[in-house]
DNA sequence: ATGACAATCAGAGATTGA
């Protein structure tokens, strides 16, 4: 079973990759991130052509986060629990062929410090609460998205440009330990334990063909999920077409 | 310190992103 995240930054303007993109990989559930619209124009017809069923939790102009996969999925949650007051399309979660999936939009954080830097971190602490829940549970669990966060030094390709963003402040850094630290298994990392390996590249300054880029998608697997870890990777090819996501696919695959 | 680049909404330029 193939599970994948994919920041597709912009239903609209990514809908030809996103096809091919299902076409090629043949995800067995895709959270996208950032698709950008509201819930009512994502092209759940499209998407239902090219095999999959949706669920889209969608937004007007930003955010807005979907699972589509090719066996029916039932919904678990919608929106990220903890705050009424918090209007943003961040979070879905479902369970699909027995496995709870959520698709994540941690916010970004930026500029830091300041408000949206409060709210990030506000956010993840609403996420590690969410997820102790479902630590607990008994089916497997994959917490999977664009988490924002770059977790250590060796997942940036410089540590001196990127040193004041939130992405890799020291309190983002240090929510995602504790969230992992609730017993969940950073996929990438579980079967790459070392070296570069990127998710993101800047659309600025030529980041992609210098490979200037840094780890932000993650795949958080509960126990019953990462005793089923069999691979894990990015889709980094995706990233180097024409009218690329600036994100690339990350994916792990669990044993049937 | 800033801007570079892209997408959205709107119908120009501001906002958001990372």
């Amino acid at each position: 079973m193939r599970i994948a995240t994919y920041n597709i930054n912009g239903t609209n303007a990514r809908l030809p990759r996103l096809l091919e993109w299902l076409a090629e990989y043949k995800p067995d559930v895709a959270c996208l991130q950032e698709i950008k619209t509201v819930s009512e124009n994502f092209p759940v017809e499209v998407i239902r052509e090219a095999g999959y069923h949706s669920l889209v939790h969608g937004q007007k102009g930003f955010n807005g986060v979907a699972i589509l996969s090719r066996e029916p999925a039932t919904e678990t949650q919608r929106g990220l629990p903890g705050d009424d007051a918090d209007d943003h399309s961040r979070y879905l979660e479902a369970e699909v062929a027995g496995v709870r999936v959520a698709s994540i939009y941690l916010p970004n954080g930026n500029p830091q410090p300041g408000p949206k830097f409060d709210y990030k971190l506000a956010w993840m602490a609403r996420l590690a609460a969410h997820a102790q829940t479902l630590h607990g549970l008994a089916q497997p669990v994959v917490l999977a998205g664009d988490y924002n966060v770059i977790p250590t030094d060796e997942d940036v390709f410089s540590v001196k440009a990127m040193a004041n963003d939130a992405l890799m402040q020291p309190e983002s850094r240090a929510a995602f330990r504790s969230l992992c630290f609730q017993g969940w298994t950073d996929a990438i990392r579980a079967v790459t334990p070392s070296g570069r390996v990127y998710t993101f590249w800047d659309y600025q300054a030529g980041a992609w063909p210098r490979d200037a880029g840094f780890r932000i998608d993650h795949l958080l697997l509960s126990p019953a999920a990462a005793d089923r870890l069999r691979d894990a990777g990015v889709d980094r090819a995706v990233r180097g077409q024409e009218k690329a996501s600036d994100h690339a696919p990350t994916w792990v695959v669990l044993a049937d």
